[in-house]
DNA sequence: CCACGAGATGCCGGATCTGGATAATGCCAC
DNA sequence: GTGGCATTATCCAGATCCGGCATCTCGTGG
């Protein structure tokens, strides 16, 4: 197992294509495609789904991805802090955050933040809740983005809340509920669920729990999944149905329809989570004022 | 950066010798050091000192390697988690410790272990006790052994006390007090002091500053390091005094002395913490009741 | 003063990674 | 149905990079 076959394979599995992850990480594509080839053989387990000249992450695959993108979170943190701290090198600013928020929110903030601060460098890191609390508890992380926060962590750390979203519905495109515009947490009462692990998302399954029982029910959870694609990919697959921030219909959801909940209004509450007391630089007031403004306007 | 590179540099910096260390890691003496020199420019910064034909960790060296330590753990449990839950294999037992009961209980329980399970695997991981916490929270440690845990997390958590070791004052070779047989706490209350910092110890620094001031006196606490070896050299080179428990004499610690002390009597606990509503297998079950045997006749 | 041990340096051989060409396969449009 | 386009897999040659051997330097200890 090597660095670069690891960074061959995040590439590949976020464009799903080797030709384009090759692009991605400028080598040619057998080139990558054989590399990749060697790491299904060292895992001994097949990455991804070659069917139709097409590419799928398999179960393996999905739950490797999530594994190694923590690798290479770290191993690039652990670079850049010995660099910053022993070899004289600018601060990096690391920034934590969900895929779902990259493309509204994280994106152009990084944008307008490199034209306010041309010498600064950020650094934008895709993890799981637990995995982003994790690190910025360990001062790896400078910042985090992302939703809900158990009572217990609030204390460590200083929280504000950015803005507020519904929850939605995920269910089947195949299910006898798929055409509605809308529909009562309490009409799924007698389905299949589907919640993230707890693992990666702190008290998730608390949470999906305790609001069943506050609409009538106990949700029979059928299976815990480790990030929001499988969840959905799992839910497209008939394997039960969930809820999920609105902001969930960004990622790809083949297979699901996603429907508001009109009762009850479930709300979760984008947070940006801060280290506490730690001083300050113009150039992080400038991001977290940037992050602020416009996380408002979502 | 590539993992060559960070094993042969993990192998030379418990070895402190190039030569041994390339022994070790199975490569020639110029080899590893190449490779250890090409690090050291990645980073910008030198890793060990070289003086009169010997090397010693430098700063950055002691930061980067905890990092590392933690790193190439991660990468072998993303690896065999992946390999056992979908390419077939074998379920290897994790196992996190610290470093300093490796000879006295971790080695003679596996090689036992080994004997009794000869078809099984147990891997060693040596991690700061947060570290092993986070990876037994995530699964992909089975069981940690480490000294005290904070009342949040014991509820996560299934622990079971191994035993109890007294803590110890270390202070500078050169302290007015090093030539005692024994000390109490206050008389250290003008010093400055040393605590192992909280990010890799969780709540190290309130128990410090809770414990002195039931001797009557709040520790000037100057620098907080990250590690019991980084504290014992911090201390070695005169930059206050701290205090640990007693089986920290398992390291290296020139130009510290090590002093019992009298009173208050401090206790640590050695805790065996392993995650809560499992089903444990056969081996799991051994290993633990070796651990327990072994640890009650330190 | 010399021998020995430890780390650094230079050079060569070989493993392996890369890239380009090519083949095989499936999709889509006409 | 057929041809064009896109995508992945295969093959081979060239280049890169790592490792080993020999050697050098430096410090230590007898």
């Amino acid at each position: 197992m090597e660095f670069h076959q690891l960074r061959y394979f995040v590439a590949a599995a976020e464009e799903l294509s080797m030709s384009r992850a090759a692009e991605r990480v400028s080598v040619s594509q057998p080139a990558l495609s054989r590399q990749i080839r060697l790491l299904e053989e060292e895992i001994g387990s097949e990455l991804f789904h070659r069917i139709k000249q097409r590419i799928y992450l398999t179960n393996a695959g999905t739950f490797f991805l999530a594994r190694v993108r923590q690798l290479l979170c770290d191993t690039e943190m652990a670079l850049q802090h010995t660099q910053e701290q022993f070899g004289g090198m600018k601060r990096t600013l690391r920034l934590g955050f969900l895929s779902s928020f990259l493309d509204d929110l994280i994106a152009p903030v990084v944008r307008e933040f490199q034209q306010r601060h041309a010498r600064s460098k950020v650094s934008l890191f895709d993890l799981a809740p637990r995995a982003q609390l994790d690190r910025l508890r360990l001062r790896e992380l400078d910042l985090c983005i992302l939703a809900n926060l158990e009572d217990d962590e609030r204390k460590h750390f200083e929280v504000r809340t950015l803005s507020r979203h519904r929850f939605i519905a995920a269910i089947p495109s195949s299910h006898r509920l798929a055409g509605r515009k809308s529909l009562k947490l309490s009409e799924l009462k007698h389905d299949k669920w589907v919640s993230l692990s707890n693992a990666y998302f702190p008290k998730r399954r608390e949470f999906l729990i305790s609001t069943c029982e506050e609409a009538g029910f106990t949700p029979h959870i059928t299976a815990e999944m480790d990030s929001l694609p499988m969840m959905l990919a799992e839910i497209g697959t008939g394997g039960g149905v969930g809820i999920m921030p609105a902001h969930a219909a960004k990622v790809p959801h083949n297979g699901c329809t996603l429907i508001p909940l009109s009762a009850p209004a479930i709300h979760s509450e984008l947070l940006l989570i801060l280290p506490k007391n730690t001083t300050r630089n113009v150039e992080m007031e400038t991001l977290i004022a940037l992050i602020t403004e416009r996380a408002s306007k979502i």
